[in-house]
DNA sequence: AGCGTAATCTACCGCGCGGTAGATATAATC
DNA sequence: GATTATATCTACCGCGCGGTAGATTACGCT
């Protein structure tokens, strides 16, 4: 029976390179925030995160909102591994199969979905700290599509609809992971990309 | 020049009746949480949109996990005036009409929408209070639709489909007033709804 | 091995949080 | 008008928050 009850945790006080250390901060912030939002999220669960205190979190970003700005930075980043010219997906084929590629991806990257499908629900608020990010995002996105989906009757319109299914399926998945993300989307686009005036399209 | 810099708010205190009071705080609550989610409002929020103190909302509700119970059971309340029963939407005209009609009915009720759509998000989070009534509320929302598109190859992916098109596109016009949601519905609805192999469907 | 930089730490600040206890005052009833 | 029930109030509690100041210590460099 040793006496010894102490030393819990015989924690070392490691240091690490700064770059090194604020990846880490990011990685670990965007995983908790991913998972419950930014208003649910404190410096203290960051900095537990990564063994380090909170006054060492701030050491490497100034104030939460800085962290939170690297934070959407770092998914900008992770999220867009290719992006063709606009003009090469201006007919349905194309697009059809850019979508898709899209959906495949993201499939392989459920943190990252969740990250923007939490902050961009909770940044609604014009209060919110990511508010304008996401306003500027959801904009040019619908603005992309459009130019995208311009062979259809009504290309706003249709930029509106996918991006709303879209971010609805990712959504749905988010919260139900037994969602068959690529198979809901191919039930929509089969219909979204068909071209009904074609030779074989009412076969 | 009056000397009489006191008396700026010359507060009377109002008593009201349990039962109103009660409906006046669950008001208040589900505006302020519609606005900015329930992790971002306080208690002394609510207390100041009706004009009382917190500890007097306390009197009327335990707690604010209480307090979200009794705005998400007013939410059910204002959100079902009618529910037809599920054998005569079995065909896909009725079935149409069925859904166009609630999102003309939702489309009039902003902050509704927006409250279901801000926390269905947020309570994606399993700590979160609202967690087990949005998860129970999604699998019946979504076997209704099921019940419902019975007549389509495959129910349960059309359930899915429709379902994330529709928050998703709740959640775009929450964000953005300026879209025109029944007008991307029935872009999404002319091909969800339209029976391929009828005699003038490729007209 | 010794030095200097700076990453990390401890300690603290003021504030607002959700919630509790008990005093006060409003309004219905007799 | 006096009595009573209770809605509302003031005052307080412990805690965790974001953030600051300055001491400490790990590590690269010579």
């Amino acid at each position: 029976m040793q006496a010894a009850t102490e030393a819990p945790a015989p924690r070392v006080q490691r240091r690490l390179a700064p770059e090194v250390r604020r990846r880490q901060i990011v990685v670990e912030a965007a995983r908790l925030v991913s998972a419950a939002g930014f208003n649910a999220v404190s410096l203290n669960d960051i900095a537990e995160a990564c063994e380090i205190r909170k006054s060492s979190v701030l050491h490497h970003f100034p104030s939460m909102v800085d962290l939170l700005a690297a934070v959407l930075a770092y998914r900008d980043e992770m999220a867009a591994p290719v992006q063709p010219p606009l003009e090469e997906l201006a007919d349905p084929a194309a697009a059809s199969a850019f979508f898709r590629g899209t959906v495949e991806h993201n499939a392989q990257h459920r943190e990252l979905v969740r990250l923007y499908a939490v902050l961009r629900v909770e940044a609604i608020d014009p209060s919110h700290p990511a508010h304008a990010y996401f306003r500027n995002r959801e904009q040019s996105t619908i603005d992309s599509f459009t130019a995208i989906l311009a062979w259809k009757p009504a290309p706003i319109l249709a930029a509106r609809e996918i991006y709303a299914f879209w971010t609805g399926l990712e959504t749905l998945w988010v919260a139900d992971p037994s969602v068959d993300m690529l198979a809901v989307w191919d039930s929509f686009a089969s219909r979204f990309f068909s071209v009904p005036s074609g030779p074989s399209a009412c076969a």
